[in-house]
DNA sequence: CTTTAAACCTGGTCGC
DNA sequence: TGCGACCAGGTTTAAA
């Protein structure tokens, strides 16, 4: 699924389409996604204003008078605006029908999730135990040195873990070490202060790139407004296990950390 | 407390 | 063409 740039950008795609907007129906097809989804949602929210869109993590809440409706597109989620009347298609799980169009859930690995957040929402046991956002003003060297203080777990696997640092998932992790020149074993405690420094340079400007180039292109992800996906960008380790790397010519690794495939290469990046 | 693995689910790809 | 094995962007939960 999307990792933080892509939901962003799916945010940042909706709001214009929601914002300030009173759904008049809500459609549930499929109510088995990660968690029920509610059966009470057109109570909560037909009727009412949208009165903001934002981001958390990688969690979309639109947000109203009494509470949140919380959307999260798992691993293979995307969210689409359509017309009202657009035939469903097989995955196609969730409508918010705003006017006569609709915010539309396609999800075929049904990891994502749907619920209703009584304010504060904050409060809500997914959110409340979320890490930071590494592209609010604040998240530095030394923050994230914070974090990674007296921990013997690997660096990556310490990025990835949404409960000290939010929206890094498998691929940015293995390009954010790339750029930084670490090793993604390396644990995360024994990073120096300057090494602290680039990589939570490195991670913002991963993410940044991403963003800027309309987020990566992923299999199941479709821009908000139903255009093509987005530009293809340029790895430098995710997926290339084998091939040569961009900086050195030496061979791309792959190992598993995690459970997850992770890249790199042993040259460029050193514990 | 930390670390690790299993679980949720569908579909695409690869080798035989 | 079919079939099984393996892989995939996330995150919680349980077990060790």
């Amino acid at each position: 699924m999307p990792e933080l740039p892509e939901v962003e950008i799916t945010c940042v795609g909706i709001a214009p389409h929601l914002l300030g907007q009173q759904p008049r129906a809500v459609r549930v097809r499929q109510s088995r996604l990660r968690y029920p989804v509610p059966d009470d949602l057109g109570v909560r929210v037909v009727g009412q204003t949208v009165l903001a869109v934002r981001r958390r993590a990688k969690y979309i809440l639109l947000e109203f008078a009494e509470g949140c409706l919380l959307l999260h597109l798992g691993m293979s989620g995307s969210l689409r605006v359509v017309p009202a009347d657009l035939p469903a298609g097989k995955h196609d799980h969730f409508d918010l029908v705003v006017g006569d169009q609709a915010l539309r859930l396609r999800d075929p690995r049904r990891f994502g999730a749907i619920l209703w957040l009584v304010h504060p929402a904050e409060a809500h046991p997914l959110l409340a135990s979320l890490g930071r956002e590494p592209l609010e003003a604040g998240f530095d060297g030394a923050a994230l040195r914070a974090l990674c203080r007296g921990r013997t777990t690997p660096i990556k696997l310490l990025i990835m873990d949404g409960h000290l640092l939010v929206g890094v998932g498998n691929i940015y992790a293995s390009e954010s070490l790339f750029r930084a020149r670490i090793h993604p074993q390396t644990p995360a405690g024994r990073l120096s202060r300057q090494r602290c420094e680039r990589l939570a340079i490195c991670i913002r400007e991963t993410l940044q790139d991403a963003l800027a180039a309309g987020g990566s292109s992923l299999r199941d992800f479709v821009h908000s407004d139903g255009a093509s996906g987005y530009f293809q960008q340029q790895y430098y380790a995710y997926g290339r296990d084998g091939e040569p790397c961009r900086v050195c010519a030496g061979s791309i690794r792959r190992i598993v950390m995690g459970q997850r495939a992770t890249f790199f290469c042993p040259h460029c990046q050193r514990r």
